[in-house]
DNA sequence: GACATCACG
DNA sequence: GACGTACGTGATGTCC
């Protein structure tokens, strides 16, 4: 089989340890169950490896592959300058016991690993590159390490394991702006801060880069320094020439480096399944074990569970997860002990099996009941018989109770108030029961739960949650349904399958309610949980089934409208352009635009595409006429697709009304997330936007009432950064923006302009958003120095500002997460990270606090809102984050705007007295546009 | 399925 | 000293 290494040859450079730093540093801590053994990085490393075994079987899989470590010490490179790599802090603790066990990983899995000391993974890699390119193979080197870009080209590509990303050559042009031969010269100049590489002071690599194409390579640039006319970046050059020198020996890589295991015999081999099995037990790996004996065939080796700690102590001992010991309820007797169960229990968890995804149009197919760990059945109801032929028959399949007979059984426990209900997104199947008329309560939800819980940490679906705390991978949906087009619908399932899967969810929804009960305590969030998540659940689903009526005919002659339209300026466009193309093609309006026309500013994006937002095609706009014509064509295809068009679609065939799905755990900060369709960005910025909103109407004889909270995030900054004087201007019911640029550029109220009042309004949002210079400057379109001196002077005269910035920023970094006055805690994992990542978090974790509280404040209001309008002829129907949307008999407007108004400016009461007041502002009219 | 773009608060 | 940057979402079309 091994014929040495040649043409057709496709070589896997691993670069171990690059991977294990930024795995540890991604993925959250995890220790061995049964000595705390961190080992988080290895779990990421040995995912990374699995999938490539997993991978091996594709068309692009490679025929010989290695791990590169770097050899703990000191390397060559030491030698010519001391301070190299000098600086480098030392390994993280957790990190330290890692780094024999990757190497480990990487034997157990039969992978040749390799290292050398006095040389560096990257000098290995570069001649192992070497060596497969000359002999006529290809080369993917698995890291995303700048260092290694120099060697990209000629068969030799990069790829991001973590980003799921090949880097090419066009990748090291983007980030080096030069070709990967020049890298090292670019690197030369720019030095870098992590590996002590001096380079040239005061030259970056925008510069670097504008010297090398200037002069075409590092040595001609240096010889020629004095044709440099920027003096400063002369003299740099001229004195710093013997440092730049040295820097460019310091960043090439050794690709001479001799090799220990010849190319050849880097082949890739099977796994033993034995020695692979051994390691990952040993890890106590329980999903990556199952995973790894599923693919090499063999069965998995049981993991022990580990000794009891005192602090799991009250942790029963629980019966493994085992798909096949689940009951198949066919009669009403073997009903009845489940039932009874439940009623002895005071608590049973409850899942529905549907016909579909969508709660408005789905049916019931099954119930499963879980009583206990390991003891869940399923009721199947509706199963079709599908022997029949290809299509199935509509014929209900035998050995099913009666759904009627059964539903009525069920009904007293659902509706029993000492029976508590639990379910993964109870929401789900809430609707579906109410659908049939049966009311279900009380209701807890293990997904609601983890959110109150981990918020920022993870997601709240069932498959995260059993894989993170019961170490078990549910059986995926896929397997029964298929996918794509010869997918079917889970009443279609033969009964015998469909239980497996089916009381599988039950099981695993009853074991993390046990988990998650107590943890809500002792994590302190159990208020969060019960006056913020739990009640707010039937609130919503009842919001969902009411829907909000959507006039068709209205949409459909705006479609036919937007259509006309865009045709008309699709010719216009192909006219000015001289040749026709896809103007819904970004990659093609930039191909026009920039190489074409040569028109200027054109920046190429990650993918080496022209970017073409809609801010570059303004400033365009001026240049010529077709950007203004292809924003006006990309409004219209916007509205048409997305709103006019797809709307239609969502009109409910027997309701004539449009039923969006909120998502409770959408949002980190507490929002709402709306969906199937989106009615929280309904278009109301432009006119022709707006319009859409017209569509958006209330039955006859009744009106559309809106009611929204004015400037409630602003509001809640000046409370919790305590400001006195933005306090001061909401009590007197100022203009917010105005009294902001008032206080900023001493200019007294009645002679503000409106420009600089854009300009405040522009910094208040900033401030909300982790302000930045760079991020004002480009919204407001002004040089960035003159957008932070706006920020300094804002934080001069709003001190407090800043004060609480730094105290939220410093609170996230201890606790690794920032919390809302009501208690909603919001986790920032990343917010102790290097690199960009810090900045995003240091900005989300000053936003969080403020916009999570606006999203606590309404969602109060919205749990208070039934009992608040009982009587009235008014249902609440939409919630758009600070506003909500009400659909009113004519005669019960008046009454319902007072109450409503009067519930949602008294909504932080009385868990939080603000020293600001909330205003809601309000207005009505027959559609949604009208009302606004 | 990733990316770019754009709709909202 | 340079880097990359406003916060939070979801839906659509293109392109691989």
């Amino acid at each position: 089989m091994s014929e040495g290494f040649g043409k057709g040859c496709h070589l896997h450079l691993i670069d171990g340890s690059a991977f294990i730093f930024r795995a540890f540093h991604a993925l959250p801590p995890l220790t061995r169950k049964s000595d705390g053994l961190p080992i988080g990085a290895v779990a990421g490393f040995c995912n990374m490896i699995f999938k490539m075994v997993e991978d091996n079987k594709g068309p692009d899989a490679p025929t010989h592959v290695a791990v590169i470590f770097d050899y703990s010490g000191k390397s060559f490179r030491n030698d010519m300058y001391d301070k190299y790599k000098a600086n480098r802090p030392p390994a993280p603790e957790d990190l330290v016991p890692q780094f024999p066990l990757t190497r480990e990983a990487t034997k157990a899995f039969n992978i040749a690993c390799i290292e050398r000391e006095g040389y560096e993974a990257d000098d290995i890699i570069a001649a192992y590159a070497r060596e497969a390119r000359e002999a006529g193979g290809r080369v993917t080197i698995i890291s995303s390490d700048k260092d290694l870009m120099q060697l990209v080209g000629g068969g030799v590509e990069m790829f991001d394991a973590m980003k799921n990303k090949r880097i090419g050559v066009e990748q090291v042009e983007e980030k080096f702006g030069v070709g990967p031969d020049r890298v090292i010269d670019v690197q030369a100049l720019a030095g870098d801060s992590v590996d002590n590489v001096p380079g040239a002071p005061g030259i970056g690599v925008k510069t670097a880069a504008l010297l090398i194409n200037e002069y075409g390579d590092l040595e001609s640039l240096l010889d020629r320094a004095e044709e440099i006319k920027q003096p400063k970046r002369r003299q740099t050059l001229i004195d710093n020439r013997a440092q730049i020198e040295l820097s460019k020996k310091l960043v090439t890589l050794d690709d001479q480096t001799p090799l220990d295991v010849p190319l050849e015999a880097l082949e890739v081999k099977d796994p033993d399944a034995e020695v692979a099995m051994k390691f990952l037990a040993e890890m106590e790996f329980r999903t990556l074990t199952k995973r790894v004996a599923d693919i090499l065939g063999v069965e998995p080796l049981v993991i022990a569970e580990p000794e009891k700690t005192a602090d799991q102590a009250e942790a029963p001992e629980l019966p493994p997860i085992d798909a096949d010991k689940y009951e198949c309820v066919r009669d009403a007797a073997a009903l009845q002990r489940y039932i009874d169960q439940a009623h002895k229990r005071g608590y049973v968890a409850v899942d529905t099996e549907t016909t579909g995804l969508d709660e408005m149009r789905a049916d019931l197919v099954g119930v499963c009941l879980c009583v206990e760990p390991g003891d869940a059945c399923y009721v199947p109801l509706t199963h079709k018989d599908g022997s029949d032929d290809l299509f199935g028959s509509d014929q209900l399949a035998e050995g099913q109770m009666d759904a009627d007979q059964a539903l009525a059984m069920l009904k007293p426990m659902l509706a029993d108030p000492a029976i508590l209900k639990i379910f993964q997104n109870a929401k789900y199947d809430a609707k579906i029961f109410a659908r049939l008329g049966l009311d279900v309560a009380p209701c807890d939800d293990t997904m609601l739960m983890s959110y109150a819980l981990n918020a920022g940490i993870h997601n709240h679906g069932m498959d995260v949650l059993s894989e993170r705390y019961l170490s078990h991978a549910p059986i995926p949906i896929k397997t029964l349904l298929g996918t794509g087009k010869s997918a079917i619908t889970f009443d279609r399932v033969p009964v015998d399958e469909a239980v497996k899967y089916a009381a599988e969810d039950a099981d695993i929804t009853l074991r993390l309610w046990q988990i998650f009960k107590p943890q809500l305590h002792r994590k302190q969030v159990t208020t969060v949980y019960e006056v913020m998540e739990r009640p707010l659940m039937p609130v919503l689903a009842k919001m969902e089934m009411s829907g909000i009526k959507v006039d068709r005919d209205t949409l459909s002659r705006m479609s036919n409208a937007f259509a006309q339209k865009m045709a008309g300026l699709e010719a216009e466009i192909h006219e000015l352009a001289g040749e026709t193309f896809n103007v819904g093609s970004p990659a093609q309006v930039g191909e026009i635009l920039f190489e074409k026309m040569a028109l200027p500013g054109g920046k190429k994006g990650k993918t080496g595409k022209y970017s073409t937002p809609a801010d570059v095609l303004e400033d365009l706009a001026t240049e010529h006429d077709m950007p203004a014509r292809i924003l006006d064509w990309r409004q219209l295809s916007k509205l048409k697709s997305t709103y006019t068009d797809a709307l239609q679609e969502h009109i409910h065939p027997e309701t004539g009304r449009v039923h969006t799905s909120y998502v409770q755990t959408g949002a980190n900060t507490g929002r709402l997330a709306s969906t199937d369709p989106n009615l929280q960005n309904i278009p109301v910025r432009t006119e022709d936007g707006r319009r859409i909103r017209e569509a958006f109407v209330a039955e006859p004889g009744n009106v559309i009432v809106s009611l929204d909270y004015s400037q409630i995030e602003l509001r809640i900054l000046a409370h919790v950064a305590g400001i006195d004087s933005l306090k001061q201007a909401f009590r007197e019911g100022q203009d917010i923006h105005a009294s902001t640029a008032s206080e900023m550029f001493d200019v007294p109220l009645d002679e503000m302009t409106p420009e600089i009042r854009r300009q405040a309004k522009a910094i208040n949002f900033g401030v909300i958003y982790g302000i930045s210079g760079f991020g004002l400057a480009r919204n407001l379109r002004i040089p960035r120095a003159e957008a932070q001196g706006f920020i300094d002077r804002y934080f001069e005269r709003f001190p407090g500002i800043k004060e609480y910035m730094d105290d939220t920023v410093a609170f996230a970094k201890e606790h690794g997460y920032v919390q809302t006055l009501f208690g909603r805690k919001i986790h920032t994992p990343e917010i102790n990270a290097k690199g960009p990542h810090a900045g995003f978090a240091k900005r989300a974790a000053i936003n969080a606090p403020i916009q999570g509280a606006a999203a606590d404040i309404i969602r109060r209001a919205m749990i208070r809102m039934p009992a608040a309008i009982e009587g009235l002829p008014a249902k609440m129907l939409l919630q758009v984050h600070d506003e909500l949307l009400f659909e009113v008999a004519e005669d019960g407007v008046e009454p319902t705007i007072a109450r409503v108004r009067d519930i949602m400016e008294s909504a932080a009461h009385p868990a939080v007295h603000l020293d600001v007041p909330l205003v809601v502002d309000a207005g009505q009219g027959d559609n949604w546009a009208q009302a606004h």
